[in-house]
Order: structure tokens, then C-alpha cells, then sequence
DNA sequence: ACACGATACTAGCACCGCTAGACAATCGAG
DNA sequence: CTCGATTGTCTAGCGGTGCTAGTATCGTGT
């Protein structure tokens, strides 16, 4: 019945309506104050359907870090097939430190709240496509060295870069001077 | 007194037994495990001791990502003292990375969970002496550009291996290779 | 011996994540 | 069109959390 399709459309409606009440809180006063009690009431439900979409706080938590690695993972492609030809590196990876600036909660969502989140073989697709963007403007400076392997150094010194400067771990308004330090360690080597 | 003397030593001894304990309780089952009620039953006191000791659970992580600081620097020194001339880069890179691995819990109390351990010029002077170890090593490799800026960069590479490794993110048993490629990017650069 | 100050405790607050059971709205069969 | 059945939502409450006010107890100095 067509009952049934709207129904399914509404309940994913609600369902992105979450994800996204979820996400602006946290981005707005931090992820201690996304409580399951506060989310119900902003989305104007009470707390038990909250549980009929999402398994818990951490998966709500899970399905925030997904996104992101999506909206990464497309950043990530606009910027490489943007860049100006023998430019990609550097756009990436400007773009993965920008990224992480501008969402620090989603960030951190990503990277040290989200538990259910798989990395690895099983990692979910959006997660392989922003390694794959990675990959792309890393592998071809590998040289004898193995290309896999190569990239995921680039990508953890990036990540450093990114993490490090957003707890303010690092001297402010020096990231791009330490960007391109690193970045020139990686095409010289 | 004299009487007066043996308490603050003994007060001193209990809150030592306090942060060890949290420290314990946290590698063993995780940070989330570490409540206040179980801390108290640990150290067989009830909740209000802690508060006359602490400001609040979050200050009790704060002091074992301190303590997690002063060893870091001590480990740090202690490889790089210790390393043949010339391969002071890689001890102490090394040691980084062995103490991440070696202590998750701690580790992520100092860089994901200590909310009141300040960075930069008023850090305190653990923090300052790990990076003192830090810069000793990289420095030298700067070359006609800023050490300390060097310093950091070479600092979130590493921050950035250890970190993703620990959480899984990179495939395992292959953290030696990366190091490895890292460490020849910053020496050839 | 006794009053006093320090110290630790019991009990309870508001809030948390989560869920059982009651209730209302919607659907399909006759 | 009516009436069970099903689906969906809510109210209320559980155990646990960080934290604290008020009370009792203990050791100390006079």
C-alpha cells in the first residue's frame, strides 16, 4: 500500500531530523550536553522513539560519525578534483585540516566517541572512499615503497595535525606553516 | 606539631592511592568504568573524600593524565639518553609509540579526556619537559626553518600514528613500517 | 576531663540512559 | 461502516551517575 511508503519516508525523515538535532547540539555546546532526554525534547518526541530508531546513545552518536566520514570523504574528492594539476596533495590535505576545523564536534564524533563505527576491511563504504581520496594524492610518492602503507603514514601525520591543533595542543595560527613542513618531509623523501 | 606533619602525609598518601586507582580501574575496564561510587569503594572511603581531594571526577583525570605526562617525559629522556649517537630520532620516536601502546587508558586521559591540563605557556612543566625530549631530537633537523614549528609537526605525525593505531585504524602489525617512512621523511627533508 | 575543630559518613538531590506497560491512533476484514 | 488487531507513542519508573548538605564521630589542645 502507498500508506506504507509514506510512513517509511516519514520514519526516515525523523530519523535524519535526529541525526541532525544531534549533530547541532553537539556542535554547538558540546557532546556531554547531547543527553537522550534533551535530543527527545528538541525533536519534540518522547525519549522511547528515540530507542525505536536508534539502538542507543552510541548508535546515535555511531550514525553522526557516519555522516561525517561521508561529508569528509566528499570534501576530501572536491578538493583533490578541484586542484590545479600537481596541486592535489595539498589541496587535500588542506582540506582534511580545514574539515576538522570547522567541525570539531563531528571530529570528534568520528574519531573518539563512535564505537561502532568498523575501520579495517568491514569499514563501511564511506569510510573506504575518503582513504581511497587519501590514497590517490599519497600512493604516487611512494616510490619502492609500499603505497598502502605510505598513505596511512601521510593520513595519521595529517590526522596529528588535526587533532593536536584543535585541542590547542599546538601554537595557533601556525597550521599551515606546520602543513607545509610536513607535507614538503613527504614529496622530497 | 609534629601530629600535624603525619596528616598531610598521609593525605598525600591517599590521594596518590586515589589516582592510582583510577588509573588501574581505567586500563583494566575503560574510563567509563571509573565512577565516583566505585573509586570510593576502591579505596574503601566513601564519595565525600574524594571531594575534599578532587574537585570533581573530572579533576581526578586531569592528575592521572598529569602523572601520565611526567612519564611520558621521563620514558622520552630516558630513550633518547639511552639511544646509540645519531639514533636519537628513532629511540624516542619509538618510545612514544611504545607508551601509547602501552598505556591506552592513560593515554587517553591525557589527549582526549583531561579537561583542565593547559598546553601551551602555562603548561605544566611535564608537559614542557616531553616536549623538551621531543624538540632535542627533531630540532636538529630543521635545517633553515623554525625548529619549534618542526618540532610540533613532527610531534602530530607521530601523535597521529599512535593514536589511529591504537584505536584500530590502521592495520595492525605494520606500525614499525610506518614509523619507519615517517621518520625517512623528516631525516631526507 | 572536657569543649572544640577537623574529618568522615549517611542520606538525598537532580540528572543520566534505558524500558515496561498503558494508551491512542490507524489499518484491514467482514 | 463497524470492529478487532496492529502499530505507534507516551507516561512513569528503574538503577546508576556526579555531587553535596547536614550529621555524627573522632582526635586534639586546654
Amino acid at each position: 500500500m502507498a500508506t506504507q511508503q509514506r510512513r517509511e519516508r516519514e520514519r526516515a525523515q525523523r530519523e535524519a531530523l535526529i541525526v541532525s538535532a544531534a549533530r547541532d547540539m553537539a556542535e554547538a555546546d558540546g557532546w556531554a550536553s547531547v543527553t537522550v532526554r534533551r535530543l527527545a525534547e528538541r525533536i519534540e518526541y518522547s525519549q522511547p522513539v528515540l530507542y525505536s530508531h536508534f539502538a542507543g546513545r552510541g548508535a546515535i552518536v555511531d550514525a553522526v560519525a557516519l555522516q561525517g566520514a561521508a561529508e569528509l570523504a566528499e570534501a576530501l574528492e572536491r578538493a583533490r578534483t578541484g586542484a590545479e594539476e600537481g596541486e592535489e596533495l595539498e589541496a587535500v590535505a588542506q582540506a582534511y585540516l580545514d574539515f576538522a576545523a570547522a567541525n570539531p564536534a563531528l571530529f570528534e564524533a568520528m574519531f573518539a566517541l563512535a564505537e561502532g563505527l568498523e575501520f579495517g576491511p568491514n569499514a563501511p563504504d564511506v569510510l573506504k572512499a575518503g582513504f581511497a581520496q587519501l590514497y590517490a594524492v599519497f600512493a604516487p610518492l611512494a616510490g619502492d615503497r609500499d603505497p598502502e602503507t605510505l598513505t596511512e603514514t601521510g593520513w595519521a601525520a595529517l590526522h596529528g595535525l588535526a587533532v593536536l591543533g584543535r585541542d590547542g595542543r599546538l601554537r595557533p595560527g601556525l597550521q599551515q606553516d606546520r602543513l607545509a613542513i610536513l607535507l614538503r618531509q613527504f614529496v622530497n623523501g
